[in-house]
DNA sequence: AACGCAATGTTATAGTGTTGCTTGACCCTG
DNA sequence: CAGGGTCAAGCAACACTATAACATTGCGTT
């Protein structure tokens, strides 16, 4: 466990927490599409705002709502699950499946697999890159001739500061 | 890859697969609830029945449906619910996040953390075992200080003789 | 102006899961 | 056997999540 580790590291983004704001996320994710030439138009950088400020697992319901609160005038589901499916092809959302809910991607410059960590107390999700996961994942869909396109992984529980407050 | 494993390997139930029946598998489940003192009632046991028999994810509604036709009345949602529920609990069967479906679990005798591959294509799921990957995740959880309850690992993609036919 | 295309709007509906309360079966005990 | 406890199941209504189908808008191109 002390030893040195050269073969790939888990990486969590609280090595880079607190450097940037909602601001820079997005910021960072526009350029991102412009880069790939693709848009990001209004409505779809509107709602990853929403994802960065609200610091938790998101429903899109509530972003539905949000939207709608903010424009004045009411958005259909449609609309915001469509700019949720372009977000998620860009790698800039995901949608956490057991909460039915989507955060914002911590490091879209990268290729990821995300891998959550999700606290059914105080309902805040960390995400983490863990490539030793992924290898094993192809590993085994090998074994099984599996050709993989996508891989959902999350552990759900009790993240360290609800842990330490106490254990209901 | 050739070389000699001595590690935890990835358990596969095609190893013993054919070899148990429906009936068996739910033979087991019946033993298994019986020496732990809870009860396996009617109901549970028909749609661990169903499950067997389905041979692929399947939805609540479809159980519904199922248990409805046979029984000639309606069930209601929260019936089937709770009997999931409780199947869940004695580790009898596994929701699958990212379908909203459930399968009954391959060796509810040992206490396995399931890893299924979805194939999209045919609807099929597989289980596996792969306690390499368990042993990952509570590493990371042991980084981050996080208290985990529940797993959830999934891929999807094409299995492989859906890949063999062709890649529609 | 006419067209093509991508994004968004609108309406309705399908699919999934829960709450709250009641009823029934069974067991245990007095 | 009456009374009461416990757990499972029934039932009605509702809440939440997601998609289908079709119409409209905006904008760049011809």
């Amino acid at each position: 466990m002390t030893k040195p580790v050269t073969r790939p590291r888990p990486r969590i983004d609280s090595d880079c927490a607190g450097q940037h704001s909602p601001r820079e996320r997005v910021a960072l994710a526009v350029s991102i599409c412009e880069g790939r030439g693709v848009r990001m138009t209004e409505l779809r950088r509107r709602i990853l705002e929403l994802l960065w400020a609200s610091g938790r697992p998101t429903g899109a319901y509530e972003l539905i709502e949000a939207v709608s609160l903010r424009d004045s005038r009411p958005v259909g589901p449609p609309t915001v699950y469509r700019a949720l499916e372009f977000l998620m092809a860009q790698g800039l959302v995901s949608r956490i499946e057991s909460l039915n809910a989507y955060v914002p991607c911590v490091h879209p410059e990268r290729d990821h697999d995300c891998l959550f960590f999700i606290c059914n107390r105080c309902r805040t999700s960390v995400e983490l890159e863990d490539p030793r996961i992924g290898g094993l994942l192809a590993e085994d869909a090998a074994v099984l001739g599996f050709v993989a396109t996508r891989r959902t992984v999350e552990v759900e529980g009790m993240c360290a500061q609800c842990a330490e407050v106490g254990a209901a």
